[in-house]
DNA sequence: TTTTATCCGGATATTAAATGTCCGATTAAG
DNA sequence: CTTAATCGGACATTTAATATCCGGATAAAA
């Protein structure tokens, strides 16, 4: 049970697309180098994204992301079902229906009591991502950062957005 | 992010094995057979089962599994972790420390922002996988269940334990 | 208008993980 | 000794994750 590269990628540029400033974008190739994560691959995380419509593109010279909404309307939860989808981690094939002690499908309208507590703890999960935004977690990295590496940071923007 | 499907077929069997008197067991061929999953796999998620301690296995003829502890001392995290590993689902590779403002390793000896946001959810999931024992389950699986369909399952049981 | 930089989507390739099978060794009952 | 069962390792297959490539569309700048 393992959550995509993608997700960490694309939580990472999210708190970097958010730095940008009314107009700004970032390109594919400078998100990636900013990472050193594969840009072709990244590419396709970020359409994702856009899908989802957390972020927006921009085509053409000078184009690129930049966040369509602000921060506190960004989830974790946005961004985990946006790169792996909203299928549910426990996959019910009702096996209970098998065999020969198998229920008919009529009597399975229901989900049996496994599915059912999986569901319930993958909705606290759920619940604890949808709680956290981009904005809280841009704040607490800002306490826990240095006044230099956002400086580093934001002159690289900076030089990116010329 | 998928569960693999050792842990819903595992837990079901968990199910069944509590329905077996002291001494009793039944074997993998069996198991499968009532569940119409294939029988050399099966093996392999009842072995990770027995490593970790949640049943016992008996060789040779007459020979099968049963659990090795009470129903109310077995719960859905046991599961999971026995047939998925201990790992946790969100990776963090540290890109942080990738790229021209990459911190220094001696700089991130604590998780960033974004790890402990999906640790803390995923403990949250946890927990509440930890919350439910294999008691609560088939308390309320019989609840649920019809007094015809319990006895088809005890019959066939005592059938297999010959 | 041409060049350049960028996203978009599809196709494809590669790698890793999940799923599934097989077999020889071991163990215990009859 | 034969039979029935788990154990563990090796292997095969299938699926998913990861990664690359390219042609097309778009827009800005030269």
């Amino acid at each position: 049970m393992q959550l995509g590269k993608g997700v960490e990628w694309t939580t990472h540029i999210c708190t970097m697309l958010a730095l940008l400033r009314e107009g700004q974008g970032l390109s594919v190739d400078a998100l990636a180098e900013f990472f050193e994560v594969p840009s072709a691959y990244l590419s396709k995380q970020m359409q994702l994204l856009r899908r989802a419509g957390i972020v927006e593109s921009v085509r053409g010279k000078g184009g690129g992301y930049r966040l369509a909404r602000s921060v506190d309307e960004i989830t974790l939860l946005d961004i985990v079902i946006a790169i792996e989808g909203p299928m549910l981690a426990f996959r019910c094939t009702e096996i209970r229906q098998n065999g020969p002690c198998g229920l008919k499908r009529k009597d399975c309208k229901r989900p049996c009591e496994i599915a059912s507590a999986f569901a319930v703890a993958e909705q606290t999960y759920r619940d604890a991502l949808a709680a956290k935004t981009l904005a809280s977690i841009m704040q607490e990295a800002a306490a826990n950062s240095t006044p230099e590496h956002m400086l580093d940071i934001a002159n690289w923007v900076s030089e990116q957005v010329s």
